[in-house]
DNA sequence: TTAGGGTTAG
C-alpha cells in the first residue's frame, strides 16, 4: 500500500542498475523536476456511465481496479465527472475516426481537465497510425500530470518505445507495470509481452531474456517476442533453442513464429537457411501466409536474385494466397532489377485490381522500376499521382531522371521537394551526385559533395563510393585513388563496394602497389575477403604482373565458384602458362564445378598456346554435348588462333566460313595475326579488306598491314583511314608508362625532349648489345646517327632503357603499351632481358609479355 | 491488449 501511495520511490534513491528498474529521478532532461505523485487535487477520476456503455464489462472493472490500484485520488465516495469533459473525450474519438487528427489534437489540448480516458483517446489516435513520436511525447505528458496508464494503455505506449528506441520511458513504464500489479496474471501476460517487446526491439536482450524468465504465464506471443529478439541481435542459435524449447514446452510455433525466423534469415540473407524453414514450417502444418512470403520474395530481392524472387511469388499465387500491397511492391522491385517492363506492367494491373496502386509502397515501387525500364513518362505520372509522397518517392524519381540523363530535371525536383514538407537525405545527395558525375559534370558532382555537409547531411561510406565510381567511369583514376586515400585519412570506413570499385581502375602492371595497398586496406578494415572482392583481387594481381599473389588469394578463398575459377584460368593464360591453366580446369571439375562460356573460351586458348590442336578441337566440338554451351563468336576466335598459330591457315579460313554466325572483327584480326605471321601475303590481304569491310578506318588493321610489310616487305594494299579513329579515346596519347620504385614515368612515340640521358643510355645499351642489333633489323635506327635521328624510335625502347638505369637489378620492369608491340621492339626486350639479367614485363592490348633471359612469355606469336 | 513482411543511391 505504501508503494502505491508512493509510486515513484526509486526518485528519492535512484538505484540505476535495479532489475525491474526504478523511476528515474529525471523522466527526460528538464522535463521532470520534481517526483511525480497524484496530485491530491487531482480532479475525481470516475469512469463516466455513458462511454462505460460502449465498452465492455471486462475493461469495465480493470478500469475501476486500476484506478483504484495507482491510489490516484485518496478512498472515498466516488467523485462526479464533467459531462463536458466526457463530451470532449467523446469528440477526440470521433474526430480521429474520421481522420481529423489536427481537430481531435486541438479539442484535446483545450480541455481543462484530462482525464485518463482523454489521454487514451488522444494516445490511441496517434498510436493506430503509427505516430510513435507523438505517443511517446504524450506519455512522458501524461505521466507529468500524475495520470498514470492502465493496462490497456500502458501496452501501447510500450510498443510506441519500442518503435521510437526509446528505452527510457520503456523501463519507466516497466516499472509502472511492476507496481501497479500488471505483470504477474494470466490475464497480465500482454503487459508483460510488451515490456519484453519493447526491450528486445530498444536491444536490451538480457532485460528482455530477465522479463521472459520471471513470467509466471508465458502465451504464443512471448515466445515469438522473445524469438524475435534473438533473431534481431542475430543470435540464431538461441532463436533456434527457444523454437525447440517452446515446443517441449507444449506450445506448437505458429505462423508469426515462422514468419520471424524466415523473415529475419531472409533480411540477413541466408536464403537457403529462409528457405529451409519454410519447408519445416508446412511440414509442421502450418501454412505460409502472405508475410512469409513477402519476406521471402523481398530477401531474394535484396540479395540479387531477383529471378527467385519472382518464381516465389508465383509459388505464393500458386499456393492461393493473395498478394498484398507489400508483396506485389517487392515483386514489382524484382522487376526493376530485372528490368523486366512487361511482368512489372503486369504487376501495376494488379496492384490497381487490389487497390494498392495509390499506396505509397506500391507508387514507389513503380517509380522505380519504370524509371529503370526507361519509361521515364510513367515513372513521372505514377510519381504525381502519389497522394502523399515521401522520401522514397522524391528519391526514386529524382534518380530516375538522373540515370535517364536528365540531371536538369533531376535537380528540379532535388531542390523542390523540401516545399513539400520532405527533408533531403543523404540517399538524395548521393543520387544527385550520382547522377552529374555519371552523366559527366564532374565538377557540380564535386560542387554538392562539399555542399551537403553544410546542409547537415553527413557524407556516409557511399557519398565516397560514387565519387569513387564515378572517377574511375570517366577514366580519372589518380583522382580516384586520392580520393580512396582521403575518405580512408577521415577515418571513414571504406566497404566492399569501395574495393569493388577502385580494383578495376588498378588492375595494369604499373599499379601493382596500388594493387597490394588496396588488398592492404581489405585487411585493416576487417572487411570480409567475400567472393566478389577475392575475384577481383585475383584478376587485379594477374593483370598487374604478380601471378604468384593471384594463386596465394586463389588457395585462400573462402568460397570459389566458376568466376573465381575463370580468373585463375585466365591468370595463368596471361601469364603464359597453358599447362597450369589445363590443370586448374581438370581440378574444377573434380570439384563438381560446371565450365561457362568464359572457361571453354580458356581452355580452347590454352590448347592452342600449347599446339595441342586435337585436343583443343575436341573440346570446341563437344562443348554443346558435354556441357550445354552454345559455341558463340569468342570460341571461334579462340580456335581461329588455335588454328592459325599452327599454320592450318586453310583450316581456319574454312571455320569462319562455315561459322553460323556472322564473323566480328576479332576473328578476323586473329585470322589476319596469323595469316601475318605465317607470311601469307593473300589471305592476310583478304582478312584486312574484311576488317576494313566490318570497321573502316580501324587503325589496328592499318598497323597489322604494316606489320606485314615489315615482315614480307611486300606492300599490303588496305584502305586507308577514311573514318575517325576507332577503338581508343581520341584524348590518349599513343604510347606507354613505365613504373619506377611507385611513379609512373609516360613515353610517347618519338618524345626525346628531356630525355637526354636516357637516349644516351639506350645508345650505351645498343652499343654493349653491338651487332645483335643490326641482326634483327633496327630499321631507321642507327645508334651512330644523330638524335634528331632517332626519333623514330619506338617508346618502349625509351622505357626500357629509363628503367634499366632507373631501378635496382632485381626489382622487374614493367611497361604498358597503348599499342601491339612491333617485332623490333620484341627482340630488342628479349635482348636486353638476357644480356641485362632482368625481368622485363610489357603489357600490350592483345597480350602480356614477360621477357626473361632472351625469351618472351608469348613465344613470339601475339 | 502482445508477436512477423516493404519501397530509393554507390
Amino acid at each position: 500500500m505504501e508503494l502505491l501511495l508512493h509510486p515513484f520511490p526509486s526518485l528519492l534513491h535512484p538505484k540505476p542498475h535495479h532489475f525491474p528498474p526504478q523511476f528515474p529521478s529525471k523522466l527526460r532532461h528538464g522535463r521532470l523536476q520534481e517526483p511525480v505523485m497524484a496530485s491530491p487535487q487531482a480532479p475525481p477520476l470516475t469512469l463516466p456511465l455513458s462511454l462505460q456503455e460502449t465498452r465492455s464489462a471486462a475493461h469495465r472493472h480493470d478500469r475501476s481496479s486500476s484506478i483504484q490500484e495507482a491510489g490516484a485520488r485518496p478512498p472515498g465516495p466516488p467523485a462526479r465527472v464533467e459531462p463536458r469533459f466526457v463530451a470532449e473525450t467523446k469528440l477526440i474519438t470521433v474526430h480521429s475516426c474520421a481522420g481529423r487528427l489536427g481537430d481531435a489534437r486541438k479539442v484535446f489540448d483545450g480541455m481543462r481537465h484530462r482525464d485518463l480516458l482523454a489521454w487514451s483517446a488522444m494516445i490511441g489516435a496517434y498510436a493506430i497510425r503509427g505516430m510513435y513520436g507523438e505517443v511517446v511525447a504524450l506519455a512522458v505528458s501524461m505521466v507529468e500530470e500524475g495520470v498514470l496508464p492502465d493496462r490497456f494503455l500502458i501496452t501501447r505506449i510500450l510498443q510506441a518505445c519500442a518503435y521510437a528506441d526509446d528505452l527510457e520511458l520503456g523501463r519507466m513504464l516497466h516499472s509502472v507495470a511492476v507496481k501497479r500489479g500488471f505483470m504477474g496474471r494470466v490475464r497480465d501476460v500482454p503487459v508483460g509481452n510488451s515490456v519484453l517487446v519493447m526491450y528486445a526491439k530498444c536491444g536490451d536482450l538480457v532485460c528482455a531474456r530477465k522479463v521472459f524468465e520471471k513470467m509466471a504465464c508465458r502465451d504464443l506471443g512471448t515466445w515469438n517476442s522473445m524469438i524475435f529478439g534473438y533473431c534481431q541481435s542475430a543470435d540464431w542459435e538461441e532463436a533456434r533453442r527457444l523454437l525447440d524449447a517452446m515446443r517441449q514446452e507444449g506450445t506448437e510455433p505458429g505462423v508469426v513464429t515462422w514468419n520471424t525466423l524466415i523473415s529475419s534469415y531472409a533480411r540477413s540473407g541466408d536464403l537457403d537457411v529462409a528457405m529451409e524453414l519454410l519447408g519445416q514450417m508446412e511440414e509442421s502444418g502450418v501454412a505460409p501466409d502472405v508475410v512469409t512470403w513477402t519476406s521471402l520474395v523481398s530477401g531474394l530481392v535484396h540479395m540479387d536474385r531477383s529471378d527467385e524472387a519472382l518464381r516465389c511469388f508465383i509459388r505464393m499465387r500458386l499456393a492461393g494466397v493473395e498478394p498484398n500491397g507489400m508483396s506485389i511492391a517487392s515483386a514489382i522491385s524484382a522487376c526493376a532489377c530485372l528490368k523486366l517492363l512487361n511482368q512489372g506492367r503486369e504487376l501495376h494491373s494488379h496492384a490497381i485490381k487490389v487497390g494498392s496502386v495509390n499506396n505509397v509502397l506500391s507508387g514507389n515501387s513503380l517509380v522505380d522500376m519504370y524509371a529503370k525500364c526507361g519509361e521515364i513518362v510513367s515513372a513521372q505520372r505514377i510519381f504525381s499521382e502519389i497522394p502523399e509522397k515521401d522520401i522514397f518517392s522524391w528519391n526514386s524519381m529524382i534518380a530516375g531522371y538522373a540515370q535517364a540523363g536528365y540531371c536538369g530535371k533531376a535537380y528540379e525536383l532535388f531542390c523542390k521537394m523540401e516545399n513539400y514538407d520532405v527533408r533531403r537525405n543523404v540517399i538524395t545527395w548521393n543520387t544527385m551526385i550520382s547522377g552529374y558525375i555519371r552523366n559527366g559534370d564532374d565538377e557540380r558532382a564535386f560542387e554538392l559533395f562539399q555542399m551537403m555537409e553544410s546542409y547537415g547531411v553527413k557524407r556516409d561510406t557511399a557519398t565516397w563510393n560514387i565519387l569513387i565510381a564515378g572517377s574511375v567511369h570517366n577514366g580519372y583514376y589518380d583522382r580516384a585513388f586520392r580520393i580512396f586515400r582521403q575518405m580512408q585519412s577521415l577515418l571513414m570506413r571504406p566497404d566492399y563496394i569501395t574495393i569493388l570499385s577502385i580494383i578495376p581502375a588498378f588492375a595494369n602492371l604499373i599499379a601493382s602497389w596500388k594493387v597490394r595497398e588496396i588488398h592492404a586496406c581489405v585487411f585493416h578494415h576487417n572487411l570480409e575477403l567475400d567472393g566478389k572482392i577475392a575475384n577481383a583481387l585475383i584478376n587485379a594481381y594477374s593483370k598487374s604482373g604478380d601471378l604468384a599473389s593471384a594463386c596465394a588469394v586463389f588457395d585462400m578463398h573462402p568460397s570459389r565458384n566458376i568466376i573465381s575459377w575463370n580468373c585463375i584460368i585466365l591468370a595463368h593464360l596471361l601469364h603464359g602458362s597453358p599447362n597450369e591453366a589445363l590443370i586448374l580446369f581438370s581440378q574444377m571439375k573434380q570439384e563438381g564445378v560446371l565450365p561457362d562460356h568464359t572457361t571453354l573460351v580458356a581452355v580452347i586458348k590454352a590448347y592452342g598456346l600449347m599446339g595441342k590442336i586435337s585436343e583443343g578441337s575436341q573440346t570446341f566440338l563437344n562443348m554443346a554435348n558435354d556441357y550445354n554451351i552454345t559455341p558463340e563468336l569468342d570460341h571461334y576466335v579462340a580456335m581461329v588462333d588455335l588454328l592459325g598459330r599452327s599454320g592450318r591457315l586453310k583450316e581456319a579460313y574454312e571455320l569462319i566460313d562455315a561459322m553460323p554466325l556472322i564473323p566480328n572483327s576479332t576473328v578476323w584480326e586473329a585470322f589476319l595475326s596469323a595469316a601475318v605471321r605465317h607470311g601469307n601475303v593473300r589471305l592476310a590481304h583478304l582478312a584486312a579488306r574484311e576488317l576494313s569491310a566490318i570497321d573502316p578506318g580501324d587503325h589496328r588493321v592499318q598497323r597489322l598491314a604494316s606489320s606485314l610489310q615489315d615482315l614480307t616487305g611486300k606492300s599490303v594494299d588496305v584502305p586507308k583511314e577514311t573514318a575517325p579513329n576507332k577503338g581508343r579515346k581520341s584524348d590518349e596519347v599513343e604510347g606507354c608508362s613505365v613504373e619506377i620504385r611507385n611513379n609512373v614515368y609516360v613515353f610517347s612515340n618519338g618524345d626525346i625532349v628531356g630525355l637526354e640521358d636516357t637516349v644516351a643510355e639506350l645508345k650505351s645499351m645498343m652499343i654493349k648489345m653491338g651487332h645483335s642489333m643490326l641482326d634483327i633489323g633496327v630499321g631507321s635506327l642507327d645508334v651512330e646517327e644523330e638524335k634528331e635521328e632517332i626519333v623514330g624510335v619506338h617508346c618502349e625502347k625509351l622505357a626500357i632503357a629509363f628503367g634499366i638505369s632507373n631501378s635496382s637489378h632485381f626489382k622487374k620492369i614493367r611497361i604498358i603499351k597503348t599499342a601491339r608491340m612491333c617485332n623490333h621492339c620484341h627482340s630488342f626486350a628479349k635482348l636486353v632481358s638476357k644480356k641485362y639479367e632482368r625481368h622485363i614485363l610489357i603489357k600490350d592490348p592483345k597480350c602480356l609479355h614477360k621477357f626473361e633471359d632472351g625469351k618472351c612469355s608469348c613465344e613470339d606469336y601475339w
